[in-house]
DNA sequence: GATGAATGAGCGTTCATTCAT
DNA sequence: TATGAATGAACGCTCATTCAT
């Protein structure tokens, strides 16, 4: 029973006990999954009671829409801001947004897992997935606009730009989670090897 | 007090009988998640007390490592078969993989979303992830074999085989999803698109 | 995640339990209120575990639902026993009622405690009361006709029926009230001066 | 830290919080109930921080006392006013306590409600109920006296006049409830009905 | 005087598992 | 083999109360 959380009337220790709330829970869900992160577990490790998180979440489905909107937003803001850096061709585009994609995985590796955990099982209240293909529209959206840039300016070949943006989100989402896996792998070259596919698989032939 | 579960040691009954949970226990993990899949659904989707599921299984671990082994056996099977049908170049293969993909999809949606919902979630006693990345080298194993085949006939040009392996794989995997969430989807006409993306990406240039 | 309760479906152990917990419930409830009532302090008193409860009730609101019904169903039935042994005149009728009313009260305390703070507490989901005057209209009515039978029939004089099976209802219902809070108090006498009250109250004018 | 509640050290704006507080509590228990009018729903129906109601209240228990002494004193205040205004016959004031409590009903129908929500739940330290039958001796001492004056003016026959005072009571209260329940009742029509069955029960025959 | 923040106990409920029949 | 009954731990959540500012 408390004000609505509006962002606006949030003061700042408000903002700071969400945000270490945020964090605290995007380790636990990392560590062990989505399944046992508890709110329990997740207040142990921020070192504050339970209760708290109740006060400053309206629930523990708000907490992971938090999480997601706040992680989204961080990659984006990255990613973005490393895209306008460059400008360049179509081609360069492709290649920098997967290497700016690996550039955020390595600095926020618990980050994307989280994201990934809470997207594979949180479900709205009439029990469908709340978010998956359904909410990535948006993102498919920009990578398309990406590669029908290509398309216009002469660098890319005709081809079906939903499926290269569909499939160039599960490449690098997958380039995660193969890195999580095999920690050792050079992740640079790895970036650098996918962007390589991903531009031939679209560029103009010669002739 | 009953004999261990081996595989020798089955009857007809408890073939037929762990099937039948196996069946049911999908149907149920593609409707409402993993989260929500309890036995006691299960149960009830089987027409069966949960008892019975607790004596089939040595718990609800082995139930999922089972409903895993089956799709995969399966899904692995009527790949293999499409794949072995045509036994063209490797340029031919790369589109029957993806073509026979698209096709057990189709014949069992709720299988492939079982077995993501799985390997999302099931972990093991340790707390580490059951299936994922590290489970799937066999797999990618494969994938590898058929681009280093296209590489050695000199359809392919070079390449980072294990990126394209594990990027193939992630391709195939979202067709999946992109297709649950819009169901109106030509699959068919994704998959040729899919199998074209994946062939541009590697086949040598013309000079 | 149980077949649905249906009467009919119980077996003989399914009904002792529910019996047993319902029993335990009203003492809980007569003893310490509706608000410390709790699921915990029922199974502490029925020396079973909190599931149990959970298992053989949908939850705590069919408990307290079942409890009214039960409640309700003895104690019509002592009523209406007592009523058709004499089947006298409507001033007979009267007076039987509050006597058979104060002998159910004496043999079942705790349940008319109970049922009373059931009456005052339970909601249902939208906020509303889920027992009160509104649900009471069938018993309202059958005091009516007592009363309307003894006007037809030239005991009673005209006067508002209705407010008179209220009216009787809360002489009755404050007749425990008061037994309750002075326990030393003869309830037969009390019964004989409350239907002598009522009775006076209707009855026709000598002239 | 701050000097006990007495009612003398009270300041004008000590008065004016606590009579706000009283006020939102009456009208949130009458609208959901006494389980679910927690101090926090308190607080934003008075639109002032939950910790005010701790630093005028020493605890919610002193709130609900100060709920019910406001209230009685101010229906008992009216009734009073009422019945000293008239000060006719024995049978007067009957029909006077009935139709002065119906005016106060439609007044203050949120006051009475929360009345009736608290004397059904709220208990001391020692679990016992905290307001009832054992706590309104004065109330029908009162009651008890004016038709003990009635039967010594000859207006009334003989009966047992603390019944009579209990039974009076309860038909008052469920005017409420039943007015509560039945909000197109014409009160006045049945408080006239009510006082005319009180009169008729206790009157001495014609002879 | 007043506040927002925090606590910790207790709530109803879910569920994998165990077990006597 | 199969069952229904029972368990006990853990869950998300609510709330009266405390307290530093």
């Amino acid at each position: 029973m408390r004000p609505e959380n509006e962002p606006k009337g949030q003061t700042f220790i408000e903002k700071a006990r969400r945000a270490q709330i945020v964090a605290a829970a995007v380790e636990v869900i990392a560590e062990v999954g989505y399944a046992k992160a508890s709110l329990s577990a997740i207040a142990v490790r921020a070192g504050i009671s339970k209760g708290v998180i109740s006060y400053h979440f309206s629930g523990k489905d708000e907490l992971m829409v938090t999480i997601v909107e706040t992680i989204y937003g961080e990659a984006a803001e990255h990613i973005v801001a490393r895209m306008e850096e460059g400008l360049g061709s179509a081609t360069e585009l492709v290649r920098t947004h997967v290497t700016a994609a690996a550039e955020y995985m390595r600095e926020r590796r618990s980050h994307v897992a989280a994201l990934g955990q809470i997207f594979a099982n949180l479900r709205a209240a009439d029990g469908s997935p709340r978010y998956g293909m359904h909410t990535s529209e948006e993102l498919f959206a920009g990578l398309e606009r990406m590669y029908q840039a290509g398309q216009a300016s002469g660098e890319f070949r005709e081809f079906d730009t939903r499926v290269m943006a569909v499939t160039h989100q599960a490449g690098v989402d997958d380039m995660f989670g193969y890195w999580m896996a095999h920690p050792e792998l050079d992740l640079d070259a790895y970036a650098r090897s996918l962007a390589d596919l991903f531009v031939n698989a679209v560029r103009k032939e010669r002739r």
